[in-house]
DNA sequence: CTTCATGCAAACCCTTTGCACGTCG
DNA sequence: CGACGTGCAAAGGGTTTGCATGAAG
């Protein structure tokens, strides 16, 4: 379960320690996003000995490996979801936080378009979706 | 200049008094985002008397009304844009912070495209783009 | 005059940092 | 063994809240 991650972090010459294996089988047991503050309830709910500081660490090696993507919630809160380096946007579930990714369909179009009407170069951007997945969709 | 906000606050029968018109002038002064922070230093910069909870409460009410926007910039801050209510996506300039409204594109395109492939209901989106404007990128 | 907004300060997150100790390889 | 990671606690920044006072309509 949580061998992606940490197979991914030792090819990436990061050290395996005790709490990032902890932390890695957190978020593997996760679907979907979470919040730093959602790690460190479960770890203290666990008992397990780690720091918050521990946390807040890893998810930033995480981050500069492309593992998770940090995400912007509609209210405000930042989240965290578990991707593959490669792939771009997230779709998210506003009902259960379920995640699926999306690669580029057609947004370089969109791009390409507002920057030829605004005259600005376009260099990045952020694309979030916000939803509900076909299971929530139909318990409602 | 700050007549715009203004006006639409009291069409929304919100009470204009002194702080928020001060605050108001403020944000009409700055063009591109802003922060709350800005805001605060510009108040006492100024020495207006108005406290930070002031401006945090006046933000909030130009949200609700959706006169400004608030937007995650790719270093994690929160910002702000004046903003019509009914456009809906953000370029900022990543050099000066001047903002364009891009109306949508062909964004819809995407986001049925991304529909159709994951099953999901889509019912709201964020798309931020960053880049350069015209005077920036020949500024430089 | 009544309702609502304000300033101030304290309270509250969330996140980062400094440091002595422990662990990994 | 040496470099690096860890926990803890404290610091830090941004945002919210409680409350007595003051302004708006």
């Amino acid at each position: 379960m949580s061998d992606e991650l940490l197979r991914a972090l030792d090819q990436a010459g990061v050290r395996l320690t005790g709490p990032r294996r902890e932390i890695a089988a957190l978020i593997a047991k996760r679907n979907g996003h979470f919040t730093a503050a959602d790690l460190i309830a479960d770890a203290s709910k666990r008992r397990l000995g780690v720091g918050r500081a521990t946390i807040f660490r890893l998810l930033d090696l995480l981050a500069e490996q492309g593992l998770v993507e940090r995400v912007d919630l509609p209210d405000g809160r930042h989240a965290y979801v578990p991707c593959e380096p490669s792939h771009h946007h997230h779709l998210v579930c506003v009902a259960c936080g379920a995640i699926a990714e999306v690669e580029d369909c057609g947004i370089d179009a969109v791009t390409s378009e507002a920057s030829r009407r605004s005259g600005f170069t376009i260099e990045s951007h952020r694309l979030e979706l916000f939803g509900r997945c076909p299971n929530c969709r139909s318990a409602n």
